[in-house]
DNA sequence: TCTTTTAGTTAACGGTGTTAACCTCTGTTA
DNA sequence: TAACAGAGGTTAACACCGTTAACTAAAAGA
């Protein structure tokens, strides 16, 4: 490895703290262990990011683009828009299942538990709702989905979604309750909130 | 007072503790912070409480109760099913809103972020499941809801109201979007969701 | 060569949860 | 009545935390 091809200090800092983050979860995650993690003093972070939350915020950041991407493929993948919504949620619950720690990133931090997540960045991270949009969108045109505002029922949609996962992410599944079928009972029923009501 | 009247140290590091909470957020939240506030030790916590977490536990279960109070006098209130499911979605609702971090208490701490929430205290939270369950079940034998397993449909419905709300608290809607409307069509698309589909 | 800037360091402050050792009452028992 | 035991607190300390200030060494520019 050549000069060039060396990491900044600002990308080791975030590679490390990626990796405590997913080793250590987020009530273990300290810039101390951070910088241990690539021998640096805890100081230095603050050369390159404002304080904790900065960092945190660029993790969220990280993880949003890396669900986003995913979203946008497996939505490719399909045609009519009833299974791209559905797609989508599956999606989105398999991200969240594969990589939960991500995932609890980019929605644990609450409004006064953390400093807003800047606008700039906020931005970037409405693509996922700009895929369902269209979605929706789609759906009013080909008459499958009735949606007056599509971009607010982007956002229900995705609400819906994230309060399934965060239930089965934080244990509180009842246990005669099975993850899986509450997973497919929920999808179905967001979905058909969206579906035209036509009859059988 | 009397003495007998008198508050118990338990009692009152509890008092103590959700005023801090209610004041200073969950992040500012420290066991110092509440002994201060009673004028007692920090330690003196763990004569009552085996650790921060058991406290914060006390304070979720005495949440949930009163969320779950509120959602049985509401319900109470109304006749028909759809009705009642409509009355739990809206005084859930206004409980997030009324009392955000009390709200965010019940929810935001999740599966590595803290203790499992004890089995025992876990039992009394299910009581809001419990309700809902009941008013699926009621509106499945008039006809007006579609649904097989009532107790996992209400996990499903809790589920997609606690995401709407977390998105709400968590100030992550679109400036474009006005906050009311957000929930009015969520809950509207809730609602649909479990709605048996017949023609209109 | 002198000077400024950059990129890092160490030391320290005030805060955190938690544990260990101690103290001081109160009631019981010999 | 004297000795004891336990309950219910205390203080001191440990290891950690985020963050700031002051310093240093090397690189870059003049």
């Amino acid at each position: 490895m050549n000069k060039t091809e060396e990491k900044s200090l600002k990308e080791q800092i975030i590679d490390a703290a990626r990796k405590v983050l997913l080793a250590k979860g987020y009530r273990n995650f300290s810039l101390r262990k951070i910088a241990g993690e690539i021998d640096v003093s805890a100081t230095s972070i603050y050369l390159h990011f404002e304080n904790k939350d900065d960092l945190v915020h660029t993790l969220m950041e990280e993880a949003i683009a890396r669900l986003n991407k995913q979203l946008e493929q497996k939505v490719a993948e399909v045609d009519d828009p009833i299974s791209k919504l559905e797609a989508l949620a599956r999606e989105y619950v398999s991200f969240a299942l594969k990589h939960p720690r991500e995932y609890q990133v980019i929605y644990l931090i609450s409004s006064d538990e953390m400093t807003r997540y800047p606008k700039e960045k906020f931005r970037k991270a409405r693509k996922g709702y700009e895929i369902v949009t269209d979605v929706l969108k789609e759906g009013v045109e080909s008459g499958l989905i009735a949606e007056s505002r599509p971009r607010l029922a982007a956002y229900t949609f995705w609400a819906q979604l994230h309060g399934v996962m965060s239930v089965v992410l934080s244990k509180r599944l009842d246990n005669r309750i099975e993850q899986e079928e509450f997973i497919e009972e929920a999808i179905d029923h967001i979905i058909k909130g969206y579906q035209l009501r036509t009859s059988l």
